[in-house]
DNA sequence: TTGAAAGCGCTACCAT
DNA sequence: ATGGTAGCGCTTTCAA
């Protein structure tokens, strides 16, 4: 069976190598190399009998000598701001769903919403030759010399779910003011008159939400009011703590629209906690459709912006730009959110789930 | 600047490599590899230039070439069952805690609870020579050929979570018999007597909690009944499913334990939308301790089982054996069960947290 | 249809 | 202190 190999040696020392299975045949590694990757040009006898003798021996590629010389890697970086956040796990299995039976693997990485973090791990991605990139990114505005360097390196990436202000790149994800424009005009349908908005940080979705939100009173004619706007960045303890300040304000505000499900949940906990009720006294609604939502202590409304799909069209997408490496122009591929009506927002009839429609 | 590459090769076509800093300086390709790696046989000056020259140009090592010849790829292979599942989140984020800073990427694969997708997700991450593995097995009693195999392969790897019956290999996780215990004996001590399970699956954790479940019903000579035992695989829906079963016995359960924080959660659903109060009817405790347990509609009392140490540990683990290469006995790490009361089963005073003690 | 030569970018080994 | 040679396992190119 030859192929002694030092013993101790770390990795796939002692692996079946082609050049076994040529001495064994006695033909030479090419014809190995070419019958096992069915090239068309070696006989049928010999091809079979190359297959027989690696199955065998248990013959597994090299995929890091085939990388070497095919400079392709067949893995993807795949870069969220948090894997806790079922949001992002959601959108990962998505993606997961289409990269992996087109044969490339994922390597995960968690910038903790920090962008220097997320730097410093792309870095290493391209470093390492990922053939392409997934990025939920985490820059805040003005980030764009991360995607000037990325197109400088003419490393395929698409970005999902927040797209930098001015970022010429391919993107997938939710339009950001209409979900906070959905989400307020729903309150307002429900009969909310003073509605505030635990808002996110100063990224793309973060900005969007507020302005939708804006947007969604102004053209109801409702006053808008800073002191109604609390900052609660991501996730639930932030929305805890910052619905403890609007709970302070009075009037109290009837309606909350908070940044995403995590920070809505929160400040559903804060307002029970005070003993106030919900949808009765201040109705709440969130963004995102985390999975749990319905077990809520109040099941709670939300716009669902499809996280799945856009992991699946991130993926896609990104393979098409992999596999043809043509850069058309930046794609932008915008997933209709929907309104999801729950117990938490819930004061007079309206249909369970309402689809996005144009904006107006 | 030397270095033209063929325009529009994939991968890195293009970078920065040893030779174009050895070209710039006049000096060999072996000078600038040992100045770069710190070698100590390189003299001061010739080291700087080489680091200075190596910024200038933005070199970036090579991994793929780097492993070839070290058969080392700084990966690890991470195997579980379901992303979205955030026990398994946490875990992989606890790993990743300690893996990134240690130098290592994380390939992460879903097996979707699947034996056979976990065994050729496995294949294909020893054909890309990961360094290691961490894998929460979906493997069912008896599917020892899966190990074999690794342990031909002389692959590190640690398994986490889930301990197969009779695996002769590392192990990081929770006793599971203890947490079913515990779980079991805080709902007699609320003074629940008919106690239903609503068990896992055939895989070591569902086993084992089952038995616990049965071991603390005898000590405190309570009966053990079959018909209280119903099958609920994995996540809520299942746990809201088989809970209505449970809802059509007489008489109806006065306590209930669920064999995971999802199942549980989707139980309460259940009951409470039969009009029956939790925990004054029905109590319900689960085990995982997910983060957003105590979001739920009744915040759920559960085992924490405390997921992200067990994925540190494993991780920390994992490292000595890839690096010292060595292997000592199968290792177990086992970590200490805590029982969190939440209101879900809190019928009469008891402290908040409890710390596992010995199993008597 | 088959295979010899060259080389991907890097490092181990040994000579200078 | 520095560098030449060889080779990791594979594929591309071109000749037989």
């Amino acid at each position: 069976m030859g192929n002694v190999a030092g013993p101790g040696k770390p990795g796939r020392a002692g692996a079946v190598r082609m050049k076994d299975i040529a001495r064994d045949l006695g033909v030479s590694v090419m014809t190995v190399s070419k019958a096992l990757r069915g090239h068309n040009d070696i006989s049928e006898a010999t091809r079979q009998r190359v297959l027989q003798r690696a199955r065998q021996l248990g013959y597994q590629p090299n995929w890091v000598a085939r990388s070497l010389v095919s400079r392709r890697t067949y893995m993807v970086g795949l870069v969220i701001p948090d894997l806790m956040h079922s949001f992002f796990a959601e959108v990962a299995k998505g993606a997961a769903a289409v990269l992996e039976p087109a044969g490339y693997h994922i390597v995960i990485l968690n910038s903790e919403e920090d962008p220097q973090t997320e730097e410093r791990q792309i870095g290493a991605l391209l470093a390492r030759s990922v053939d392409g990139l997934l990025l939920a990114s985490a820059q805040r505005i003005g980030g764009a010399r991360l995607f000037r360097m990325l197109e400088e390196r003419k490393l395929p990436y698409v970005l999902m779910d927040r797209l930098p202000a001015g970022a010429r790149a391919h993107y997938v994800g939710c339009e950001d003011e209409r979900i906070g424009e959905m989400a307020t005009e729903h309150l307002i349908r429900q009969g909310c008159r003073r509605i505030a908005h635990l808002r996110g940080p100063d990224i793309p979705t973060g900005i969007g939400r507020l302005r939708g939100y804006r947007r969604a009173l102004a053209r109801h004619g409702l006053p808008f009011a800073t002191r109604y706007v609390v900052r609660a960045q991501h996730n639930d303890e932030a929305g805890y703590l910052a619905m403890q300040k609007l709970l302070r304000m009075r009037p109290l505000p009837d309606g909350v629209f908070g940044y995403n499900d995590p920070v809505a949940a929160g400040a559903i906990r804060a307002i029970l906690e005070a003993g106030i009720r919900v949808p009765e006294d201040i109705a709440v609604i969130g963004s995102g459709n985390v999975h749990y939502s319905d077990l809520l202590r109040v099941p709670l409304s939300t716009i669902d912006q499809n996280s799945s799909e856009i992991g699946r069209r991130a993926a896609e997408l990104l393979l098409e730009l992999i596999e043809n490496k043509r850069t058309p122009r930046p794609r932008r591929v915008v997933i209709a959110p929907r309104l999801i009506v729950r117990q938490s927002s819930r004061r007079i009839g309206e249909p369970e789930a309402v689809s996005a429609t144009a904006p107006a």
